[in-house]
DNA sequence: CCGGATCCGGGTTGATACTG
DNA sequence: CAGTATCAACCCGGATCCGG
């Protein structure tokens, strides 16, 4: 990307991370952990394979990612200062939490990107008692979100002993999640609940504090 | 911008401001608030004339600044949506100081943009005395920069009473105010300071907590 | 001079085909 | 699987032009 020519951190950021596609590879990272480049294409649908590959080259080069050889396939990961753009990477989904209301018909929702939200947006409704695990699986793709101790965690992969699974469109999962919608209204929308349905009260939301104000 | 088609809050985030000097207009208008198209232009040393035309349409589109057409000569503003963009700013700000240390010869420092990084990693070292004012000038511009009650706050213009004058380049002011070099260097660097020097001592700097680790 | 609009060349991106 | 190669379409940058 060619500079900016000022001397101001914002534009120097941009600098190294306002090309097309690198932040959302950088999200990719950091909610995947180390990925083979596969997995990131999977998790960036619609990126050219070639735009990939010099995007990867040039976090390379900034000192924001390492190619691992480790395992005779390549894996990226994050060095720390790539990981140091999680702030960026929050700032940039609170602010577009209102965005997400306005979808096109063919937009994409890979269970994945659950992940940072769920860590933002939901909240333990009771400390007091014990952990809650359940899981969203759409596809092949599975999410394990854990309330306890008063904190919310997200990760990819399955849940270990789930209290509940939520298997449908991970749009549906996410709106019962945030209280959105009910499970009648989810079930009619086409997801699939196993297990307790009940442990989803569990989970709050943070947030826009009133619903309607005037 | 072409849409990344993902229901993601980063992604939808980068669908409106992710286009190419669309941040650095915001943080342009988060510093000197209601400007004209003039203003924005010289504040943005290399913007081509039609992109910055295209961008505020955009923007106006988009909610996040209204034209004010008040003043027979058109006024930009950001709406409250803009503003909620500040967080944004200040993380990509954070993230991008180290990269202030590696400068190209001719990039540029406008004294305004000092106000940002001024309130983000300057404090006040002496919170009980009597608040102390500096100016920065650099060509017609300068930054008026406080400490008070354990604060700083800085914006641009003239200081009202300031205890001290940094008159010079931007550069060297802004190395004086972090410390990094003292006032004989500063000098030496074309800096002339009117007024008492012994003001700049109010400030510290927050940040990297240790110059040297190991 | 202010506030843009228009035009054009070149670089970046997007889509797809291909290869070790 | 992990990219490279190719090419069209689009976006950006620089210059010029134009109406108040």
């Amino acid at each position: 990307m060619r500079s900016y020519g000022q001397i101001c951190g914002v534009a120097k950021s941009l600098d190294v991370i306002g090309d097309r596609w690198t932040l959302l590879i950088v999200r990719e990272l950091l909610v995947r952990g180390a990925s083979r480049y596969t997995e990131l294409r999977t998790g960036l649908p619609g990126i050219p394979t070639n735009l990939l590959a010099d995007r990867l080259r040039d976090l390379e080069e900034a000192g924001l990612l390492r190619r691992d050889l480790a395992s005779l396939s390549a894996v990226y990961v994050l060095t720390p200062r790539g990981e140091a753009l999680e702030p960026v990477i929050d700032a940039l989904g609170r602010w577009g939490a209102p965005l997400l209301a306005s979808t096109a018909p063919d937009d994409v929702l890979l269970p994945h990107w659950l992940v940072l939200p769920a860590r933002l947006y939901l909240t333990d409704n009771d400390p007091s008692k014990r952990a809650v695990r359940i899981e969203v699986r759409d596809g092949h793709e599975q999410v394990a979100i854990k309330a306890a101790d008063g904190k919310v965690s997200a990760r990819l992969g399955p849940a270990r002993k789930p209290d509940a699974i939520l298997i449908g469109p991970t749009l549906v999962a996410w709106r019962l999640l945030l209280g959105k919608i009910d499970v009648a209204q989810a079930r009619e929308s086409g997801l699939e609940i196993e297990g307790k349905a009940a442990a989803l009260k569990r989970f709050g939301t943070v947030g826009p504090p009133k619903q309607s104000k005037h």
